[in-house]
DNA sequence: ATCACACTTCGGTGAGCACCGAATCGTCCG
DNA sequence: CGGACGATTCGGTGCTCACCGAAGTGTGAT
C-alpha cells in the first residue's frame, strides 16, 4: 500500500525529523511494542527476575545470575535502563542496578501471570533445591509470594480478615487484626477500604495477597524476625519465631511452614 | 561458559524432548519472554489496540487496520492467537477475532500505562478527526476512558463518591449514588468495597476509573444512550442526553462533554 | 607504581522474523 | 456452474539483534 514502506521498519530508530516538511502535526502514542521488545528476550527477563527481590545487584552478579558474558550483560542493562524499567547508580567501578519501582514490579507479576509454561530442566541438586525453597517462600517485590503467601490470604479470607466480591478486599474485622499485630501506620483511618490487590502467583497458580497491606504486612514479619531474607536470592526462610507466630494469628498448617511439606508444583 | 549453549538459542521452538534422557527432573516456569514476544511487533500491539474496543473483528478488517498484507495478517492473528492472547471463531469464509478475555484487555492497559512515548505523524484531516475523538471520549474494553474517562473520575472523587486511600475506593456515598443511578446488581451488597480500580491514561497521563464499578457504569451510559459507540472504533460519542446526565449528576463541565473543546494532548 | 578488577566498546556471526506477492483453498452469491 | 472474495500457504528478502571474545577504560588495592 504505502510505497514509502520499505521492508520492517517496525521498531528501530526514532525516524529522525526528516526535510521539516511537515513537522507540526505529530501525536503521540504510547509504545507498548517497544516495552514489550524489551521484555521479549529471555536474558533481559531473566534479569528482572532476579530483581525482583527488590534488591540491588551490580552488574556482574546479573551475568553470572544470568550465564552471560559480562558483556552481554552490560548491553542489557544499558537497554533495561534508558527504557525506564531498571535504575541504576553508578559508584566507584561498579554498576548498581534494581527495579524501577513498584509499578515495573507489578507489571512484571501481572506478565508472569499471563505468561504460557515452559518446561525447564533441573540440572543439579542444588538448583532443585533452590526452586523447592522459591517454590515455598519467597518475596515478590515488596510482599510474600509462594506457597506461604497463598496459604495467608487463604487462612486471611477464611477468617474474615479478607473478603472477596470483585477482587479482595479488608474486613473491618481485618483491619483490627492488622492493628493488633502492630501494623497501623500504613493503613489510613478508614482502615477497611485500605489498598489491597493481589497477584497471580506463577508458582501455585493462585492468587496471593500484595498491595499496601501485602508490602505492609511482608514488612512487618521481617522487621519481626518471623521470615528471613537470603541474600542475593528472594527465598525467604520461616523462623521458628515465624512459625510461632504464624499458627498463632493464622492457624497456618505445618505444610506451609515448612519447604520439605510443600507438594512438588501441582499443575492445575 | 556452557558449551551446549550455541548462540541465540533464546527463544523458538519448545526444544523437542532428546534422547529421553534426564526427562524426569523439570520444573515449570513462566515463560514472560515469550508473552513479550507477541507485543514487541507494532503490527501486532497495533491489532490488539484495536480489539481494545470490545469488539470482533475480522481478519481483513485487522489487515487494513494495520495497513498489511492480508498474508501477513494471517501470520500475526496465528502467533496470537496460539499465544492465548485473542480468541478467535471461524465462520464460513470469515476468521472472527477479539480479546480473550478482561485479563487480556487490562495487561495492554497496563503495559500501555508503563510504555514510552512515540511521535506518530498524522497524515490527514480524518487522521486528525479521529484522533481528536480517541482523546475526548473511548472505550477501554469495558470502561470509559479519555478526558471524559479521566473527568469522571475526577468529578466523583470531588463529590465524595470516590476517595483515595492507596488506590481508589467506592465510598459509601458512592455506594448510594450507583443504586440511585438504577446501578445495582454489579455492586453487592457490602457495597463500599466493591471493586474499584484504576487505569492509566495514555492520552491524557492520568488515572482514571476501571474495575466492575467502571464497567458498570459504562454498561448503563450506553444503555441509557448517554453514549454511543462508533462502529469498528473505539470513539465514544456523549448524545445530548448524556451530556444532560452527566451534568446533572456529576456537573461535568463543558470541556469534557464536546470533543472540540479538548485541549491537544497536554504533555505533563 | 603496579596490578587486579568491574565494566565497556567494538567487530563479527548466525539465527530469527516481518514483510510481500503469487498461487491456492474454501465459501458464498449470482 | 462460475466468478468473486476471504483467508491461507509458501518462497524469498532484508533487517534486527543476542551473543562472544578481545581489547580498552577507569577505579581501587597493594
Amino acid at each position: 500500500m504505502d510505497p514509502l514502506r520499505t521492508h520492517h521498519q517496525n521498531i528501530s530508530q526514532p525516524a529522525m525529523s526528516r526535510g521539516g516538511a511537515d513537522q507540526e502535526s505529530v501525536v503521540e502514542t504510547p509504545d507498548v511494542a517497544a516495552l514489550a521488545q524489551l521484555l521479549a528476550d529471555r536474558t533481559r527477563v531473566a534479569i528482572c527476575m532476579a530483581l525482583l527481590d527488590g534488591g540491588t545487584w551490580t552488574a556482574s552478579e546479573l551475568a553470572e545470575f544470568a550465564a552471560v558474558a559480562p558483556s552481554t550483560a552490560t548491553e542489557h542493562l544499558n537497554l533495561l535502563v534508558s527504557g525506564g524499567l531498571l535504575a541504576e547508580q553508578r559508584r566507584g567501578r561498579r554498576r548498581y542496578v534494581r527495579l524501577a519501582g513498584p509499578d515495573t514490579a507489578e507489571t512484571l507479576e501481572i506478565l508472569a501471570g499471563l505468561a504460557p509454561y515452559r518446561q525447564v530442566p533441573v540440572r543439579s541438586l542444588a538448583e532443585a533445591n533452590h526452586r523447592r525453597a522459591l517454590h515455598h517462600a519467597r518475596t515478590c517485590y515488596d510482599h510474600i509470594a509462594g506457597a506461604l503467601g497463598v496459604a495467608i490470604t487463604d487462612a486471611m479470607t477464611e477468617r474474615g480478615l479478607l473478603a472477596r466480591d470483585y477482587g479482595l478486599v479488608l474486613t473491618c474485622a481485618g483491619a483490627r487484626w492488622l492493628t493488633a499485630l502492630g501494623i497501623p501506620d500504613t493503613v489510613p483511618s478508614a482502615a477497611h477500604r485500605a489498598h489491597v490487590r493481589t497477584c497471580l502467583d506463577w508458582t501455585v497458580r493462585r492468587r496471593h495477597l500484595s498491595g499496601a497491606v501485602g508490602a505492609a504486612l511482608y514488612r512487618h514479619a521481617v522487621d519481626r524476625e518471623w521470615l528471613v531474607k537470603a541474600p542475593a536470592t528472594r527465598i525467604l526462610t520461616v523462623t521458628d519465631a515465624g512459625r510461632a507466630a504464624f499458627r498463632d494469628h493464622l492457624a497456618l498448617p505445618d505444610e506451609a511452614l515448612f519447604p520439605s511439606l510443600t507438594p512438588a508444583a501441582p499443575r492445575p
